[in-house]
DNA sequence: CTGAAAGCGCTAACAA
DNA sequence: TTGTTAGCGCTTTCAG
């Protein structure tokens, strides 16, 4: 089947492809029959207008570039589902890119970014490289950054506040008296990590002490519950925080499996402040913060769109979301 | 920032537009100091090619199109990450689509895809839709399916025989006197609980018995843990087979949590086919069969390369992958 | 209401 | 080795 172009379709219904563009893209100066005619060679011929000619016309391309980390958790999926979902209501197509660890691995994708000149990109990463975005922005392209707060012409961001969300947790165990509070981290979510401890800093700041309790583990999940195997022999806490599902569970069964178990919650308690359909599933059930993954990436489509309107009306380019305790069965 | 083009670079380098195509592609006839020359030029001004319009010209995207089901599932990451990785080598982007329930859905991606004239589409989806492929096939396009056996001119595919997988294990089982087997099933992935059921059949009837042990469950994990505590109250088997880790884990917890806890795996046990991290976090750990998503991934762009290559000699379009048994605490 | 023609930015013969 | 030119398929003034 030879590709058939829009001159096949305004010989096929004779008329000229001026003509042939204005019925595929609607425009309503065309007389009625002239435009049924058309419509029929279209459908005859199963002519599919070329998106990328279009694009070159055009000078937009309706597409918006994703970048996500490598590391497949739950919540990327979840972020992904909402910004298509909205992506779909509004016409754009999503190129999807992941950025693996390594500064090159990004230049890399910013560079194809910049080359197949999509209308917008969305970032969501947990390690931000404010360079790449200027490179970005050099070239004119509309950002959206999901999980950090920042602010620019060019650049948007949805986000949550981990900071004040552990601040406000941990203060209130403080409160109660809970002082021997500890953070389990893997690197493997810097930022969010950061952002974690600023809170608890914070909090203990407050009372004029001073925080430094991480339990730093491995990256994988079997080494980490070794490690905390052994870990637990010797030390124990009040309250535990985890930021992933994985390393709570790590906390959980390496606690229960102590030769003398560590009592959840009595003795210890768990919080996992990214909270997934899992921690329901466990035993104990882990207590966590309900994130709004799909919002936060419908919302940045919506951003991205709004700043790519033309008559975009002035909007809010920072926006926090929110996230709702779910308390279970590892916290008192 | 003006947008600048090629002409700009061959203006500010004195030479062609065609000098400087040539030293973009890497053409080696060019002199060495007018390439350098080109390339200072490029560098001053910050050329980045349009990829939109050499697309156009050459007539070709260099990016393909994946198409997922919208449930995110951890599997479903790790296909796009090994997807993705791949495709990095061989420079394709890769515009992500979800298949959201419904064929008016579907009808609407296919049409997309064939107007942003992709090189190729990688589908992975667990309704199968012959119809959609065959439009696909109608204008031209290269199509790589996992997780279904399929072979077409046009078409390839890479996949893991689930029926013969569950017809091993069942029919080990049934060796050993086990015949109380169920299957539990939730409607979210048909395609695959299709393949399971024509094995579990295949051993029954082998041995002339009829096999007809669905448990059906509701999608969600909350109803479905509710709905197997009523059911194992009633009854119970002694193998229990399950697609997903969330559905092994509902099994798990509402066999627990009886007021006759039912024990795994000395009076049941479990099998999920699909294994997961989180079957390793369970306790009991669950038994369940390494699938490797990751590297149908990857397979799958690499055999959708090697149909664009021109020069492609033959190879095989039908490709089967394998899992491996990882026996864990719930089953004896 | 419709057509002619000039781009959009780049590639690839074909000449020079 | 380099330049000229004709597309690639579509949009959009500008005339008619």
């Amino acid at each position: 089947m030879k590709r058939i172009t829009i001159y096949d379709v305004a010989k096929e219904a004779d008329v000229s492809l001026a003509t042939v563009s204005r019925v595929i893209n609607g425009s309503d100066v065309v007389r009625e029959d002239t435009r049924v005619k058309v419509q029929e060679a279209i459908e005859k011929l199963g002519y599919k207008p070329n998106a990328i000619a279009q694009g070159l016309a055009l000078q937009k391309t309706t597409t918006i570039a994703l970048i996500v980390p490598e590391a497949s958790f739950f919540y990327t999926g979840q972020i992904i589902n909402g910004l298509i979902d909205v992506a779909k209501i509004y016409k754009y197509n999503i190129v999807l890119h992941t950025a693996t660890e390594g500064i090159t691995e990004m230049n890399e994708i910013i560079e194809t970014i910049i080359k197949s000149r999509v209308d917008g990109v969305v970032i969501f990463n947990d390690k931000l490289c404010k360079d790449e975005l200027n490179t970005l922005t050099r070239y004119q392209v509309p950002i959206v950054v999901i999980g950090n707060k920042m602010h620019d012409d060019m650049i948007g961001s949805v986000y949550v506040d981990y900071a004040s969300l552990v601040y406000d947790l941990v203060n209130s165990y403080m409160d109660r008296g809970v002082h021997d509070i500890a953070l389990v981290e893997d690197r493997k979510n810097p930022q969010v990590i950061a952002q974690m401890l600023s809170g608890l800093t914070k909090a203990f700041e407050k009372r004029g002490m001073k925080y430094d309790n991480f339990i730093e583990i491995p990256k994988e999940y079997r080494s980490s519950y070794l490690y905390l195997k052994e870990y637990f022999a010797k030390k124990r806490h009040q309250l535990v925080l985890t930021y992933r599902d994985s390393q709570a569970l790590a906390v959980l069964n390496s606690a229960k499996e102590q030769a003398q178990p560590i009592a959840i919650p009595q003795e210890m308690e768990v919080v996992c402040i990214l909270d997934s359909k899992y921690n329901a599933m466990a035993r104990p059930q882990i207590s966590g913060y309900k994130i709004p993954d799909y919002d936060m990436g419908a919302m940045a489509m919506r951003m991205i769109t709004k700043m790519l309107a033309e008559n975009s009306e002035p909007f809010e380019k920072e926006l926090e979301m929110f996230s709702i305790y779910t308390p279970r069965q590892s916290t008192k």
